[in-house]
DNA sequence: CAAAAAATTGATCGTCGTTCAATATTATTG
DNA sequence: CAATAATATTGAACGACGATCAATTTTTTG
């Protein structure tokens, strides 16, 4: 890597850096790039030599946060697998709740954040990461479900766990307890692996 | 009334009209206060003797949106009285999906709008409403369930819905059909309904 | 070391939400 | 029915925003 990549390189983590501490800090609403440059030390103009406009670069610091958020979730997960399914599968949300409220700002931009364009395939495939997870758990659960059921189900799971916590936490509707939305995905989830043994009995 | 308040009235409810309609087809990004101003024949000013400013006047929009699901809503209810609870909640979730894919822009509007000051009484009683319809049915389906407790799982099983929702249809993660997010909304109302019976044969 | 290539700067553009003095409209009073 | 007060409307103006680009500085190449 020659010197002008490397600074490049540098450059480019320096204005993720600044973003990301800015939306953690303040929220995607008040970013914007003259505090980014502000912040990393730099011109408004010199962020679009790197960045194709201030969307993109959102989706990177986006994409960190999903990477963390992953990587949280697969830690708890290997942490606890001598347990049951179900006990994993809500320690796994306990954690997505604690990672909602100790990193609410950036976790809330994951959302927020619309762009006209489509989103790259490559920003897709880090949420899909956190489906991957939850399938294989379901496949531990339930060894002769089909692949794709699977991940349908664990797409649903992970999506009415979001729910919970995205309407729990939010200020607009009045915020509930932690307590009280861990008793909501728990409910869920126990409820959903439930059925999935029942259909199981029904059907073969 | 006097002609000054009826005209008053009036103007007020062509700035809703004309913000509703732009957000219902551009999307509340696109929506702006000379657009609106254009759209019910006023000058940007005028808006602000009506409305204490952008965000209060969405407020009316989303207000107005929700008032129309919640009807949406109640009414589907009310034509399956005949039906089993799982099956009227499941008819509502369906009705969720149709208003969300056939609004989608105002819908979303609902979840994506932002404000820093804190959110009026009367427009989270206006969210509040939805979950009514659903712990009546709770209890109409095991009437020993505590109200308090029914409120809690309704806002619960909401939640789900629209998390399943969101993101079954977000371009973000790529776009589900609606017959996999009925598929996925109906395993988790089923599986909530029944788990409430478990744990009530476990616990008297 | 000079020429080419690349990176950086900051003034500048058009647009946005919001404000406000000036103007027009409606209501009240003598 | 004036005349005056109260209210509503206007549109120019302000500061902040995302984005652009000619000018400048820095780095690489021959």
């Amino acid at each position: 890597m020659s010197i002008r990549e490397a600074s490049n390189a540098r450059r480019r983590m320096a204005i993720i850096d600044a973003a990301h501490a800015i939306i953690s800090q303040k929220g995607l609403q008040a970013l914007n790039i003259r505090d980014i440059g502000k912040a990393c030390g730099c011109a408004p103009g010199t962020i679009y030599t790197h960045f194709e406009d201030l969307d993109t670069l959102i989706l990177y610091v986006n994409s960190r946060t999903l990477n963390q958020l992953a990587q949280v979730l697969e830690t708890i997960d290997e942490a606890g697998q001598g347990g049951s399914v179900p006990d994993r599968l809500c320690n796994m949300a306990d954690a997505y709740l604690g990672f909602a409220v100790a990193n609410r700002s950036a976790w809330q931009a994951l959302f927020e954040h619309q762009m006209e364009r489509p989103i790259p395939q490559w920003h897709r495939d880090d949420h899909f990461r956190l489906f991957g997870s939850i399938a294989r758990l379901l496949l531990l659960h339930k060894p002769g479900l089909d692949a794709a059921q699977a991940q349908l189900v664990a797409r649903g799971l992970y999506s009415s766990v979001h729910g919970i916590v995205s309407l729990g936490i939010a200020p607009r509707l009045l915020r509930l307890s932690d307590q009280e939305i861990r008793q909501q995905m728990h409910l869920v989830i126990n409820g959903i692996l439930s059925r999935l043994v029942v259909e199981d009995q029904k059907d073969p």
